[in-house]
DNA sequence: TGTACATCAGTGAACGCGCGTTCACTGATGTAC
DNA sequence: TGTACATCAGTGAACGCGCGTTCACTGATGTAC
């Protein structure tokens, strides 16, 4: 059945496609109609080789969120919890400013009301959470895993937040060339705090 | 020439209508016709009274923002820079959680591009990060102005950000029940770092 | 090797719906005399 | 006080468009004999 091939491989061209469309206009910009001519096929041909539109965007979004990984992964080379944790922040807003409307996607796609992602989908998240767990756990190992994980979170929606409202261009949004920076003096003090809630001491 | 009274008096309800229907069903939810049937007057009325759609959501953010600002500014008893700044955060927190929706409306509505928004609208933004700018100057008097309003904005995001994806119920954010506690524990961490960083000692 | 038939990926016109906005009209209110 | 006229807030049917999805059809590919 060598058509299997075929199939997915028309259905790999629609979701490349649907990549660059969100690259150039946003998800908000992703017609049907734009991707399949990108990818070189007729409107309908969408729906035989994905179930709607909202698959398409969250198989786009998961190589997203893949190649996230990849780039926090690239950091590993710092030495101790307080650098690998600025590092993970730092090549987390770099590369929202690099794929800023992938980037932008992963957080504006909602599933219609009831429908919730499916589980490959949660999975990919919770790589990401422990990657953040890691130095954390060796800043604070006095506290339980749970707390850990927590902290984990709220690490990760601060950082978020300040590259979201930056890239967003809101008026309340940190200015885009002071980004990085902030979001260094945020994690600096953050860790430093961290650091001395532990110890009592600097 | 009473008719204005009564011109502005249905915008005054449309308004109202609007804030609701965001309220209930949120600003993706926000139809013309509902606005219009809660307001008990015709569709076309709309547009006899406000410019289009967009405009009728700006006023319902205009009317957040200052209920948000109200919500904060309730928050001044408290004494010591540190307090304040826990204060503030705390009741972002809770203005957020208590106004779900109108709060999300604050930051998911975007005019069409190229359009940007109005001046009143601006300044009232700018209010909000000098509440914040307040505390934190007495924090680190050490800091320049800019730099201050740099980290206020900085702070906000972070805060913000924990704030945004807890509510959004989203994969990669803190479970709803700890999200107080966990914003807390952010601007703690934050607070104490800045101490340390401007003194070089807890 | 050739013929008849089945399958199913791929086609694209048409459907259907939601929804913001317009516009010709109505009728209440105010003004002039 | 009454009449004629002007204004303009308010009406709601109709417009127009965007766009996801469907569906009857086509034609290439594979299978059986």
């Amino acid at each position: 059945m060598p058509d299997t091939d075929r199939k997915t491989d028309l259905r790999t061209r629609l979701i490349a496609a649907a990549e660059t469309e969100i690259a150039e206009k946003g998800l908000m910009g992703l017609k049907a109609r734009d991707v399949t001519q990108r990818a070189g096929c007729a409107l309908g041909a969408i729906y035989n080789a994905v179930a709607d539109l909202d698959e398409l965007v969250m198989r786009v979004n998961s190589r997203t969120l893949e190649r996230m990984g990849a780039a926090l992964a690239a950091t590993s080379g710092a030495e101790g919890p307080e650098a690998v944790t600025l590092g993970l922040a730092d090549a987390y807003a770099v590369f929202a400013l690099e794929n800023r409307r992938l980037w932008s996607a992963l957080f504006e796609h909602r599933l219609p009301e009831g429908v919730d992602m499916p589980d490959w989908y949660r999975q990919e998240h919770e790589v990401l959470i422990a990657r953040i767990m890691a130095p954390l756990k060796s800043l604070r190992p006095d506290l339980p895993d749970d707390e850990i994980r927590l902290r984990a979170r709220t690490l990760f929606g601060a950082v978020h937040g300040v590259v979201h409202l930056a890239l967003q261009g809101r008026l309340v949004g940190v200015p885009e060339p002071f980004l990085r920076q902030e979001v260094a003096a945020l994690v600096g003090a953050l860790v430093l705090g961290a650091k001395v809630a532990r110890t009592g001491k600097v």
